[in-house]
DNA sequence: ACGCAGCGATTACATGCGTAGTCAGTGAGG
DNA sequence: CCTCACTGACTACGCATGTAATCGCTGCGT
């Protein structure tokens, strides 16, 4: 259902997550300014993630303002799910195993998923 | 340095993944049958892996066989690292935390990575 | 009343991707 | 020898993507 979101398009999605309804010109001022994108650009993206169906936009003079239709857990529960799946049979483990392997991973992380862990078994 | 794998061509090279060095026409009838690819389709995927340099051709007689140059395990966690920076700021917890929160995560994996990390301490 | 700044919509264009057809060379079989 | 099947190389083509320019409308300032 829910249509492919881009890497660009993605990090407009990102500007909405962290605050909205927002004005085109207003997502294009919070864009990460390393993408140094023209605001044509980030309008670009709008339409296309509205022609995608996972923001919509409420009228406000004559300007619109753009919210988010999908909330971001789901989307990035849904993105991580096909890695896991493309990459490691859909298993969780083995993706905590490869970065352990390759030291991708600190001690504080494995403090923090010990203690979540703990929790999650009540 | 390593150029982008597109999701078609990851296909190929979990093939060749499995075993290797392969034929052309080795790895078309290795690759999934969901994939539904002429022969043609992933002799052009070879082409553009091999355009990409993440695999090689050894001459065999008047073919070739195909061997992967970059590791999976090289692979997998640039893929997935990827996906942690992009999604959750870089830290694997939240990763963990996103999918147990929608009960994406089952208590076998509980099990397996409280196994794993209690290992790692060591 | 009029021009201009700003807005969304439309159009543009190069590149990558998914999927495949066609071409040219060559070795095996008759 | 000659043909043919098979192989890699080249070409094709439509759609997605990244990035942006241009167009047409309209309300605000003078």
């Amino acid at each position: 259902m829910t249509e492919r979101i881009s890497e660009a398009e993605h990090a407009v999605m990102e500007v909405l997550w962290e605050e909205s309804p927002l004005t085109a010109q207003e997502v294009a001022e919070r864009v990460p300014v390393d993408r140094d994108w023209s605001a044509n650009t980030v309008k670009t993206l709008l339409g296309r993630l509205l022609a995608k169906n996972v923001i919509a936009h409420e009228e406000e003079g004559r300007r619109y303002r753009y919210r988010p239709l999908v909330a971001r857990g789901d989307y990035v529960v849904g993105e991580s799910r096909k890695l896991i799946d493309r990459l490691f049979g859909g298993r969780l483990t083995p993706l905590v195993a490869h970065l352990a392997e390759r030291d991708a991973i600190t001690d504080q992380d494995i403090a923090e998923i010990e203690a979540l862990l703990k929790e999650l078994k009540q």
